[in-house]
DNA sequence: CGTACGGTTGAATTGGTTCAATCGGGGTGG
DNA sequence: CCACCCCGATTGAACCAATTCAACCGTACG
């Protein structure tokens, strides 16, 4: 929950009445183990949900079987913030590690957002930001070679995962395999792998058992 | 602006009050020809701006100089609704036929925003399902081979412009080159063109001379 | 009348996938 | 405690989709 208070203050300023009343709302929790649904696609969840502890991750699964991650979820992120307004979930949300989660009934939190407005705009901020972090990813499958996709990508969760103080040095914990990588980016995990391996001989990072290190940042 | 106000009530029912004050609020007017830039990338508009006649085009120009589009705007879409909150555009917005396009300043439209709570959801849901749209592009670009992702903007299209009421049975006006199209696809133009050519032979679609028509809905 | 832009077509090249096989480590059951 | 198994990582070779380069056509427009 301090990710999410930090990150919307990072937005907007709130008072302690406003923060207290989040942590009111939000303060059930639930446990998820690594690889479960948290949310199935069409689902209208009666909850809005965000993660404490852990990375989860939007996923749609297409008619053939294969599986598109459209965002990486780490302590902070909404699991379903859209579901405030809009019903029926275009996406699942899947754990990708042990995932611990606050959830709030969307009465409470509606009401919660008409009450206070400026929780209400920083709540838009979050969505507007993670838009525009879709359309980073859009353009990156769209126009950049898997060898700088891969980099860009590994660069943003770095990002990220500083913004959430969980990096050390140059070094952070991506708790993913290479198939969910190629999920996110669009590759195979086979052609992940090789790629990965030639950034590793360039020297420019290095990402192994769940570790990812930065040795440059291009 | 009726295309505007219609697809907010689609979201949420205003009243004569509501209607009238987003009227006289982006009552202001401005056209551009095809081609021109409306927004430049990185720009901080004082003004938020809303399609009222002709396309335009999110784009974000890359390193190399390739362009990416991110998403087509028609009448009553918002160049830079997001804007009304984040003061930087991640993006840069081209009229593609001649446009005219309402303005507003971005304090009387936050001052509307937080006098009248039901408009200021339908604006926020207006972006939820803008963000949806992204992600759809998202899967396509990511999983899908040229062939179905061309015919899937396709649908896409012709969709949005019935519920504008721009449609004519199966057919209707897509005034794109096909240069724009691999902009949006993440393609070449030759690419496209090849495609298109392969659509109209097995008689699913034919789009040419900037009209296009579904012969199949596949 | 010439020019410029969008569309069309062909041939060579390349980035990425597919299929297939192997390897290593961590967990489980006997 | 060991044998086994399963999952993820790794590597090779054949194959395919899409790009690149290059040339040519039609037409709208100054």
């Amino acid at each position: 929950m301090d990710q999410l208070i930090a990150k919307l203050q990072r937005a907007i300023a709130l008072s302690d009445d406003d923060r207290s009343s989040l942590l009111a709302i939000f303060s059930n929790t639930r446990y998820f183990k690594r690889g479960r649904d948290i949310l199935r696609e069409g689902e209208q969840p009666e909850h809005v949900h965000v993660i404490i502890d852990g990375w989860a991750a939007h996923r749609v699964t297409l008619v053939d079987g294969s599986r598109q991650t459209t965002a990486f979820l780490m302590p902070g992120d909404f699991c379903n913030g859209e579901t405030t307004l809009l019903k029926r979930l275009d996406h699942g949300v899947v754990a990708l590690t042990p995932v611990t989660i606050g959830t709030a009934t969307r009465e409470r939190l509606t009401a919660l957002l008409l009450d206070r407005p400026n929780v209400a705009q920083a709540f838009w901020q979050t969505t507007l930001v993670d838009a525009a972090v879709l359309r980073t990813w859009l353009v990156s499958i769209a126009h950049r070679k898997a060898y700088q996709r891969i980099a860009h990508l590994m660069c943003e969760l770095h990002t990220r995962l500083s913004c959430l103080g969980l990096v050390n040095g140059s070094t952070c914990a991506v708790p993913l395999t290479q198939e969910q990588l190629g999920n996110a980016l669009g590759l195979t995990s086979i052609h992940v792998n090789r790629m990965l391996k030639r950034l590793r001989n360039e020297g420019l990072m290095d990402f192994q058992k769940r570790t990812l290190t930065l040795r440059n940042v291009a």
